[in-house]
DNA sequence: CAATAAATGAGAATTATTCTCATTTTTTAT
DNA sequence: ATAAAAAATGAGAATAATTCTCATTTATTG
């Protein structure tokens, strides 16, 4: 409830009812929420056209990962910290996404690719994302 | 035009000319195309319900790959040959994406840092997907 | 605390995708 | 080649996700 507030004010952007109900609604989950589970957790306590304005703001203020599940549906995440560089992995099963990190030789290796991906197209890259697709076997809170 | 029907036979589907329509407006791009530059390209000679539903017969048959650009919109490209593992490398400037080659080395260190999330998060890991962010600066068609 | 600016809620509008069903095309079996 | 059966298509209705509109409410500023 503090946190949420800090938050809006430290990007200095209006402290707002909806604003802080959709952030605490993000910072209870460690990993990403669609738009359907975001919902639900809000009950009808923000409109929905105000839930994907307030999701655009936080966009706007660098805060939320937004990117699509293997169905296409929106999913949403907050970025806190600037060093939560993460990747995803997605069970097919029973849809739940968890966030992953990979190990730092792995990231070293894949700057250098994209290092030379840069130069091989003539393009400055500014950003990647890696997401691996399976099957859990006993660890989704939604298949044991 | 025999392409498009050797491949829909090849694959035990019935050879109907919205397919080979759509097929052959796919083969004729390397790089993936948005539904609506496919819908562009194919004029109103497939109508849109059929459009989809060729897409998904495509996608049935395992040779069609759809995923969503940054904006969210539907992309879709043709994967004939088995062995054709490739990236994305998306530019924000134009829209324009372009598929990569990732060298062998960071393949293999992909392949066993993928091994270790399996361990760890108890999952198989089936498929993965890497895409890059950036502005091209002389390549893309439309940046020129 | 008043004036101004910004944000919200409710629902209409828009867009992308899926569905329905009568008609047409393709396939299969002769 | 042809008739019967099966599958696919077109047109538009239905649905789902997202954006937009605008009158009202809430937040900020001085």
């Amino acid at each position: 409830m503090r946190d949420s507030k800090k938050i809006l004010s430290e990007h200095k952007v209006s402290i707002t009812n909806p604003r802080i109900l959709v952030l605490e609604a993000l910072l209870d989950n460690k990993n990403p929420l669609t738009i359907d589970e975001l919902q639900s957790k809000l009950k009808n306590k923000v409109a929905k056209s105000t839930l994907y304005r307030v999701l655009n703001d936080l966009k706007n203020i660098n805060i939320l990962n937004e990117f699509t599940d293997p169905n296409n549906a929106t999913v949403v995440e907050l970025l806190l910290e600037e060093d939560s560089h993460h990747h995803h992995l997605f069970c097919s099963d029973c849809g739940e996404i968890i966030d992953i990190q990979m190990g730092e030789s792995f990231e070293s290796t894949l700057s250098k690719e994209i290092k030379r991906i840069e130069k091989k197209f003539n393009f400055i890259i500014e950003d990647h994302r890696l997401e691996l697709f399976g099957k859990c076997t006993d660890l989704c809170k939604n298949c044991i």
